[in-house]
RNA sequence: GGUGGGUUGGCCGAGAGGCGAGGCAACGGACUGCAAAUCCGUCUACACGGGUUCAAAUCCCGUACCCACCUCCA
């Protein structure tokens, strides 16, 4: 069984065949930090982060490059709007990212390099560029610096678009481009309304490099002139990744061997306004549901799917979710257990997770048969399964990671609540054994209207949160 | 205008010529003092019109509607 991946490029589903066997490098466009990240933004982190997963899963050595931009036109706009540095503003959205990746428990790249910590490297590769004759000064005062698409007859070849049949750039402003299609590598500093601290001196003026540029000089530096995958949000195919690929090939590297591309997630039709956007953002989702549930909800949907975004369809996932839950806490000691076939298949099938997630509660089922039948020995080789296969997906209850939130003193609350509720449940036990149910229900219902599940079972009565809840209601 | 994708049961969401993905919800049954959890069962869908085929949700042609990208976007 091989890994199978759909690459744009070529638009099919294809062997994965690495440069270096058991090893692959793949590189991801990340974020331009100007912003709160929303689920959007985090579903390619989660896409990419199944990816490596899995290649780590299937005996790959990955070497997982994560860039983020932290110098751009808009950054510099909403600093100066907000009256703080540029790279102040960037460091803070940062630090924001970092939360939500780490709420959703997207694994650190290997790397992740910063736009503006790589200006030489991007200098370098632009000169290079000059000199093969790929790229010009303006043919103004700008200060820019343009890749000359027309001399890239490969040009376009990504995204199976010709340079005539684009739609000419509606883009005001030609400045001193060739062509209209021509897109900047370096862009000049504006001394009136652009800070000098966002700007670095090079060999055709003082200046800031393009967006494109950027990803190609850090993709190289840190992969070589040739590695497997690069991965990015399907908006970004063009003119980004085109961008990146012309440039990167018209300098002399081979470049990325597969490119993949996640689909977008969105809200009925409607464009993200503020309030939409403030309630989709991470910090504000994750306050409706925990973020392994989030997780489980992206994952339950392929990566080349288009997903409409609504919390009753999270509220669902997050129902599926905690079936999973259920059964691996019923079962005491899972025994550790390996892969199925189908789990394997269908990760090896371009990424299929629903198919995955198929076979995860094709198992539970399984492993709940055997729980009925009082088979705990067969019950935990599944649940050991059940873990493994949900380990892959960054999915695993038991991770360390998603206990990190409780700290000591709500470890110290939940053993309280487990006394107060031990004192109940053992009146609702006296008063059960009296056949006195009405004082049984009355004080079910007591615990149940403090968020509390009761279930009875052979062992005796346990407790639950009742998570179903939402602990928050929505604002108006 | 160009390029790419979509339309699946009450809902979410896979599949891509034949074998009822999976989940959520609902309903019936088992279990339970009653519940909950769990199990068993029920709900047999593929936008529309043609065509190919022994066989089509899946392939072909056409129609309708939707979306993305071609300008910053995960």
């Amino acid at each position: 069984m091989t890994l199978r991946l759909y690459d744009t490029a070529t638009g099919e589903v294809r062997d994965f065949v690495p440069l270096q066997t058991g090893k692959a490098g793949v590189y991801v466009c990340g974020l331009t930090v100007q912003g709160e990240p929303h689920v959007g933004h985090v579903r390619s982190a989660v896409n990419f982060d199944v990816l490596r997963r899995w290649l780590i899963a299937s005996g790959y050595e990955v070497t997982f490059i994560r860039n983020i931009t932290d110098i751009d036109d808009k950054i510099l706009t909403k600093s100066a709007d907000q009256g703080r540095p540029w790279y102040n503003l960037a460091y803070d959205m940062k630090r924001e990212l970092d939360r939500a990746y780490d709420a959703l428990h997207v694994l650190p790249p290997t790397y992740e390099p910063a736009a503006t910590g790589h200006v030489p490297e991007m200098i370098e590769l632009i000169s290079l560029l000059i000199e093969r004759g790929h790229a010009y000064a303006a043919e103004d005062a700008s200060g820019d610096v343009y890749f000359d698409v027309r001399s890239w007859p490969a040009y376009g070849e990504l995204t199976h678009q010709g340079i005539d049949d684009m739609e000419a750039a509606t883009d005001a402003d030609p400045r001193g481009k060739r062509d209209p299609r021509d897109f900047a590598l370096w862009k000049g500093w504006k001394q009136d309304s652009e800070p000098v601290t966002a700007s670095w001196p090079a060999p055709w003026g003082r200046g800031r490099p393009g967006w494109h540029i950027e990803c190609s000089a850090m993709a190289g530096k840190y992969l070589g002139d040739a590695f497997d995958i690069h991965g990015g949000g399907v908006d970004l195919r063009f003119p980004h990744h085109e961008n990146e690929q012309a440039q990167s090939r018209a300098a002399g590297s081979r470049f990325a061997s597969y490119w993949m591309h996640n689909a977008w997630i969105t809200t009925a039709g409607e464009k993200m306004s503020k309030s939409l956007g403030n309630t989709l953002s991470i910090p504000g989702v994750l306050q409706r549901v925990r973020g392994i549930e989030l997780r489980y909800y992206m994952v339950s949907a392929h990566y080349r799917s288009h997903v409409e975004f609504s919390f009753e369809a999270l509220e669902e996932a997050a129902s599926a979710f905690r079936r999973i839950e259920r059964f691996l806490e019923r079962v005491e000691t899972p025994t550790p257990g390996a892969l199925p076939d189908a789990f394997v298949a269908a990760l090896d099938d371009d990424l299929g997770t629903p198919a995955a997630i198929a076979a995860i509660h094709d198992a539970i089922r399984q492993g709940n048969v055997h729980l009925a039948a009082d088979e705990s020995q067969a019950a935990a080789e599944v649940a050991g399964s059940v873990a493994a296969m949900l380990s892959v997906l960054g999915l695993d209850p038991a991770d360390p990671h998603w206990s990190q939130e409780s700290s000591g003193s709500t470890e110290r609350l939940t053993t309280a609540v487990d006394v107060l509720v031990g004192v109940l449940l053992d009146q609702r036990q006296t008063a059960r054994a009296a056949k006195d149910f009405a004082t049984a229900d009355q004080i079910r219902d007591q615990i149940a209207a403090a968020g509390i599940e009761i279930e009875d079972t052979p062992a005796g009565p346990r407790w639950t949160l009742d998570t179903s809840t939402s602990s928050v209601t929505e604002g108006s």
